[in-house]
RNA sequence: UGCCGAAUGGUGUAACGGUAGCACAACGGACUCUGACUCCGUUUGUCUAGGUUCGAAUCCUAGUUCGGCAACCA
C-alpha cells in the first residue's frame, strides 16, 4: 500500500529498523489482534495500517488474529465482519486468519507448566476478597490464604476446573508473582477463570478461559510474533506480559510488546461499547450508519479506503494521546475524491428555471467533461430543454457586492453549456419564488461567445424534463461537542447533533442513473455523494460523503 | 496520595547537542466554465525554574500539567 510517497518515520518504524540491523530479528511478524466483539472503527484503522503497513516495509507479514478468550462477549457476526473490513482497508494477512481459541490446549498446558514450577496457584477467594487482598496502590496487597497450596493440589484442583466440577466464579488460577509489588498487575493476577459458555468456535468444549494477560502475550509467542504493537493502556501490563514468557518455555526471541497512542477524533466517540449504545438505542441506523467512526459506516458514507490509510499515515504513531481534529480526516478525503470522482450535476434545492426564448418542445445536447483531474474519464452527453432547475441559493434577488450567481438583470453560465440573463421572477401568494424568467444567447452554445465577453459565475442546473428525482442524504458531524465523552458530569449522547442527519428530494442529472453503491462521484459545486444500499431502480437515494470546500460560505 | 507514561503554534507531528520544519485549520491574494482543484503569502509554538555546554526542544535536577492502571474485560 505505498499510496503515500513520503512516509515520516516514527519510534516505532526506528525501532524495527533497528533490530533488524542489530541482528535482534532477520525478519518482522506483526499482528492486528482484535476482540471479535464489535465492529472496527476509524481507530482501529490506524492500528491495522501500523501492523500491516510495517511488516511490508520491512518485509515480513502480518497476522490476523482473533483475541476469542471470551466467549460471553464474542460472536461470529463480528469475526466475519472484522476480516471484511480489513481486505476492505486495502490488506491481506499471513496465511489463515487465527484465533486464540486455537490454542487453548497449549495455552492449557503453559498454565500447567507454571503450576508445576510452584508459578501459579489455584485460589478460591471470592471476587470481592480477591480485590481486597489485592490491595490499592498505595498500600501492599495481603497474600492469599491458597498461595501455598502444593503442586499436587493444584494440578489437581486445576485438572477438575476444566473438567467443569466447579461453577463460575468459585476458582480461578493466579499467577504467583509478587503481593507487594506497586505495579497492581504484579499482584498475583488471576490467569484462568471458570466460565460454562458456548464460545463461538470451540462450543462447549472449554468451562475455562485463560485472561488476556496469560493469553496475549502467549498467542504472540505461539505465532512467532516478532514486535506485538498495542495501544498505551497497555502499557502497565508488560512487565506481566514478560513475566509470563519468561517463566514458561518458549523458542527465543520472544516477542516484544510496545505501545503507542490510540487515535481520538473530534466530534465523535471511539469506543466499542460506547458505539453499540448508540446503534441499541437507535440513536444511529446500526453499526453502518453513515455518521459512525466504524469502517462499515465511512464505507457507506463512501469514504475510500487510501483516504482513510493516508490519514493515518499524516495522524502520525507517538505516546502522546492527542485529539485529531476531524477536518484532517475530511481532507484526506476530499484529496483522494477529488482525484477519482466523476463529476455530474446534480440539484439539492431545486427551483425552476424557465428559458424564455428557447422553443417550448426543443431539446439539445451539451458535451461535460467527466473529470478535469483526469482527461481519461472523458466526457458524457448532459440534455437541456427550456425548463431547468438550479439550486435555490444560486440566485438572490438582490444580491450583495461579491454575489457572482443569478440575479435580475445577471448573465451567468450554465456549467458546461450557455449562457442565461435573468428576467424576472415569479413568485407565490407567499412571497417565494416560483419560477425564473430568464432568456439564453443561443450564440453562447458550449461556454463562451464570439465576442469573448465574460460572465462572473458558472452554476450548475439539470433539465427539468430529463431530471431523476432522488432522495439524498446529507451528513454532518455526529456530535456538536469536540470530545463528547470527556465533558465532566454529561453523558456523551447530550451532545449528538441533531442536525447530523437531514434528507432532500433532489433533481438528477439523467447521467446519474445506475451507479452502485460506493461509486464515489462529485456533485459539481456541491459535494462528494455516493449511491446508498438503500437505492432501489426507481427511487435512487444518495449519501453526501463530503461537502466541497466552500470559498465563499454567504460572504457580502 | 503509589506505579507507568507523555508534554513543540488552534490541531496532529518533525528535530536524535548546531538555522524550530511539515501537514491540517484560519486569514489574505492569484487563477478558474466548479466561489472546487492549483498556486502564492500571513498569523500562531518548544510546560516552568534551575543546571551542564561555545551552543539545549534535545542532556541533568526539581516542579507543573495531562493521560493510563485498583474486571475472574480486552
Amino acid at each position: 500500500m505505498n499510496d503515500t510517497p513520503e512516509k515520516p518515520s516514527h519510534f516505532i518504524r526506528e525501532m524495527i529498523a533497528a533490530d533488524l540491523a542489530s541482528g535482534k530479528h532477520d525478519s518482522v511478524r506483526t499482528r492486528f489482534p482484535p476482540e471479535p466483539n464489535g465492529y472496527l472503527h476509524i481507530g482501529h484503522a490506524k492500528s491495522i495500517c501500523l501492523n500491516f503497513g510495517v511488516a511490508e516495509e520491512f518485509g515480513g507479514v502480518c497476522n490476523l488474529r482473533y483475541d476469542d478468550t471470551n466467549p460471553v462477549k464474542e460472536d461470529q457476526e463480528y469475526v466475519d465482519a472484522i476480516a471484511r473490513d480489513v481486505k476492505w482497508l486495502g490488506f491481506d494477512w499471513d496465511g489463515e486468519p487465527k484465533f486464540a481459541s486455537d490454542y487453548f490446549e497449549q495455552m492449557y498446558a503453559f498454565a500447567t507448566e507454571l503450576i508445576e514450577k510452584g508459578l501459579a496457584y489455584v485460589c478460591t477467594l471470592t471476587p470481592e476478597e480477591f480485590r481486597e487482598y489485592r490491595g490499592v496502590p498505595t498500600r501492599p496487597g495481603t497474600p492469599s490464604p491458597h498461595r501455598d497450596r502444593s503442586v499436587a493440589e493444584n494440578l489437581d484442583l486445576f485438572r477438575r476446573m476444566k473438567a467443569g466440577e466447579f461453577s463460575d466464579g468459585t476458582y480461578v488460577l493466579r499467577a504467583k508473582i509478587d503481593m507487594d509489588s506497586p505495579n497492581l498487575h504484579l499482584r498475583d493476577p488471576a490467569i484462568y477463570r471458570i466460565r460454562h459458555a458456548t464460545h463461538h468456535r470451540t462450543g462447549d468444549t472449554w468451562c475455562l478461559y485463560p485472561i488476556y494477560d496469560f493469553a496475549h502475550c502467549l498467542e504472540d509467542a505461539i505465532e512467532r510474533v516478532t514486535h506485538s504493537l498495542c495501544t498505551l493502556e497497555f502499557e502497565v501490563h508488560r512487565p506481566l506480559y514478560n513475566w509470563i514468557l519468561e517463566n514458561v518455555t518458549l523458542p527465543k526471541p520472544l516477542p516484544e510488546q510496545t505501545e503507542f497512542a490510540r487515535l481520538n477524533i473530534t466530534n465523535t466517540v471511539m469506543s466499542k461499547r460506547k458505539l453499540l449504545e448508540l446503534v441499541r438505542e437507535g440513536e444511529v441506523n446500526g453499526w453502518d450508519d453513515p455518521r459512525m467512526p466504524t469502517l462499515v459506516g465511512m464505507r457507506r458514507r463512501g469514504y475510500p479506503p487510501a483516504a482513510i490509510r493516508a490519514f493515518c499515515e499524516k495522524v502520525g504513531v507517538t505516546k502522546f494521546n492527542g485529539l485529531t481534529d476531524f477536518a484532517l480526516l475530511e481532507f484526506c478525503v476530499r484529496e483522494e475524491l477529488n482525484r477519482v470522482a466523476e463529476r455530474r450535476m446534480a440539484v439539492l434545492d431545486p427551483v425552476k428555471v424557465v428559458i424564455e426564448n428557447y422553443p417550448e418542445d426543443g431539446e439539445e445536447f451539451f458535451e461535460a467533461v467527466n473529470n478535469p483531474e483526469n482527461p481519461e474519464a472523458g466526457t458524457r452527453q448532459v440534455p437541456f430543454c427550456r425548463e431547468l432547475y438550479i439550486d435555490r441559493e444560486d440566485f438572490m434577488e438582490d444580491p450583495p457586492g461579491k454575489f457572482r450567481r443569478l440575479a435580475p438583470g445577471r448573465e451567468v453560465r450554465l456549467r458546461a453549456a450557455c449562457y442565461i440573463t435573468c428576467q424576472s421572477v415569479v413568485k407565490n401568494d407567499q412571497g417565494e419564488i416560483e419560477e425564473i424568467r430568464c432568456v439564453w444567447d443561443p450564440e453562447s452554445r458550449g461556454g463562451g461567445t464570439p465576442d469573448g465577453r465574460k460572465v462572473k459565475g458558472t452554476i450548475h442546473w439539470v433539465s427539468a424534463r430529463h431530471a431523476l428525482s432522488a432522495e439524498v442524504r446529507l451528513y454532518d458531524r455526529l456530535f456538536t461537542e469536540a470530545q463528547p465523552d470527556a465533558v465532566e458530569d454529561k453523558d456523551f449522547r447530550e451532545f449528538l447533533n441533531p442536525e447530523s442527519l437531514q434528507v432532500v428530494q433532489a433533481k438528477l442529472e439523467p447521467g446519474l442513473a445506475g451507479f452502485p453503491p460506493e461509486t464515489p462521484v462529485q456533485f459539481e459545486r456541491v459535494g462528494y455523494f455516493t449511491p446508498d444500499p438503500d437505492s432501489r431502480p426507481d427511487a435512487p437515494v444518495w449519501n453526501r460523503t463530503a461537502t466541497l470546500r466552500d470559498g465563499w460560505k454567504g460572504k457580502t
